[in-house]
DNA sequence: ACAATGGTCC
DNA sequence: ACTCGGACCATTGTA
């Protein structure tokens, strides 16, 4: 284990992680632990634990994860979360009250719309009475079908909102009842009545994919783009007036390792030439269109991710909204461009069904468990993930190891800066106004260079005085 | 308590 | 028999 400098730390350390939950046997094939809710021992820096077959939880990391965590920089990682939970997220909840005053006021108001257009009152939150109001009474034309009748998400109101002005309405209220209930309500509770700040949980060990996941409250879902996701947004604020909040964001970091991993030619001319890379994608996809409208680079977009998340013609034709054929076609045709994206994901496929494994460019594996499954849906989720883990892990490793190495150089220097959230691809600070200029700077250099590739990281470093979203 | 549905983020 | 990777949370409705 790392050497933690501070008792309170280690033990608040020691207490999350490892006071019920433990790795005692591996079972190879199915990635699960026995473990016990029995206490720890805690012996020479180390945590033995005592075995008592009584619980079996499944966790998704493999034994590699678990070897790094005693042994590589997991353990330092811990030091850096505990240190960030313990710092706290300061929030101006005056504000957030109003926000919360104004939306209520907006929904009852676009409720009573509702309610005059139906001719009657229901619940709005209700999947089965929206449904009942829309296909039953209104005799409105169904779209998509679910287990229990016909679906009324986003998509499927979407999709009848020009001919009928109730699904717009109901979309407004959903989203303005979402932000209340998910996002305002929620903080507002969990804003700790003391200090008037909020406290998050960074898990380590929950996700298969390597990357951080975020709890009471989640952190890593606030809302963006429209104007009371601003509003949310901006309620995120210093500690104090002298601080400011430094957003320091990896511009397309998955796509680049995709183009680093792969080696592809186009996508490295584009990087390398600083070019808009979904724009490209847009142009040879929709080459019929001279210039690329904002819903084109869109679609690229979708379609670019796609790639990332292990595409197939079915998932993108749903996504995008087009027949299958034609997303079948804008595959091809990225495959066609980018062909040695193609060779590389068939190469990772070769290499696991080999081995069993897949593996991130700093070497960690992943085992597969399915890939040669008879049944075809079991086998192709096996093939999205061995697609798409190399990409995500290596760049949460990425921004890992950035946390890290960013942590050991306020420590050294003795800064007063502090490094409070991770979204992902995106650390947010407290940055002390005296050393807005060192730490700015220091910060870029040491993201951009966790290793010297090819194709090399950029961030993008935006300073507000609360916590906006940095630009795209 | 739990399943189904829906919605937000990267 | 109908799938894009990874998360967390709310509400309703059924058991």
């Amino acid at each position: 284990m790392a050497k933690f400098f501070d008792i309170k730390l280690r033990s608040y350390i020691f207490d999350k992680y490892f006071k019920g939950v433990w790795f005692g046997e591996y079972l190879e094939n199915t990635h699960n632990f026995w473990v016990s809710p029995e206490r720890l021992v805690q012996n020479n820096e180390k945590a033995i634990f005592s075995f008592n077959d009584s619980w079996k939880v499944n966790l998704p990391q493999t034994k590699e994860f678990w070897l790094d965590f005693v042994f590589g920089f997991e353990s330092e990682l811990l030091e850096v979360l505990a240190k960030m939970e313990f710092e706290w997220v300061s929030i101006d909840s005056e504000k957030l009250a109003k926000i919360w005053e104004e939306i209520e006021i907006k929904t009852k108001k676009i409720e009573a719309e509702i309610y005059e257009v139906v001719w009657e009152k229901f619940n709005i939150n209700s999947a089965k009475q929206v449904q009942e109001i829309l296909f039953e009474k209104l005799k409105i034309p169904t779209s998509k079908k679910i287990k229990t009748g016909f679906s009324v998400d986003n998509e499927a109101l979407s999709f009848i909102a020009k001919d009928y002005a109730i699904a717009s309405l109901i979309l407004d209220y959903r989203w303005l009842q979402k932000l209340q209930s998910t996002y305002v309500q929620w903080l507002l509770k969990v804003i700790n009545k003391q200090t008037g700040k909020i406290h998050t949980t960074y898990n380590q060990i929950k996700t298969s994919t390597g990357r951080l996941s975020s709890e009471n409250p989640n952190l890593q879902n606030i809302p963006s783009g429209d104007f009371f996701s601003d509003e949310i947004k901006s309620c995120f604020i210093p500690s104090s007036p002298d601080y400011e909040i430094l957003v320091a964001d990896y511009s397309q970091v998955e796509l680049r390792i995709l183009a680093n991993l792969s080696g592809d030619p186009e996508l490295t001319n584009a990087f390398l030439n600083s070019e808009d890379i979904h724009n490209k994608t847009a142009k040879f996809l929709f080459w019929e269109n001279t210039t690329i409208t904002s819903e084109l680079r869109r679609r690229a977009k979708t379609v670019n991710f796609g790639v990332i998340y292990g595409i197939s013609g079915f998932g993108l034709s749903k996504t995008m909204n087009v027949s299958m054929a034609e997303a079948t076609e804008y595959i091809n045709k990225f495959f066609e461009k980018y062909s040695r994206v193609k060779t590389y994901y068939e190469n990772v496929l070769e290499k696991a069904r080999q081995t069993g494994y897949v593996e991130t460019f700093f070497g960690r594996r992943r085992y597969i468990n399915w890939l040669n499954d008879a049944n075809r849906i079991i086998k192709w989720q096996a093939e999205r993930e061995a697609l798409n883990m190399p990409i995500q892990w290596t760049s949460a490793d990425i921004i890992k190891l950035a946390m890290i190495k960013i942590d050991n150089f306020l420590k050294e220097k003795n800064l007063k800066s502090k490094l409070i959230m991770q979204v992902h691809d995106e650390l947010v600070f407290e940055i002390h106004k005296t050393e807005l200029q060192l730490v700015q700077k220091e910060i870029r250099e040491i993201m951009e260079n966790i290793h010297n590739f090819p194709i090399k990281l950029l961030v993008d470093i935006s300073i507000w005085e609360n916590w906006k979203k940095a630009k795209e």
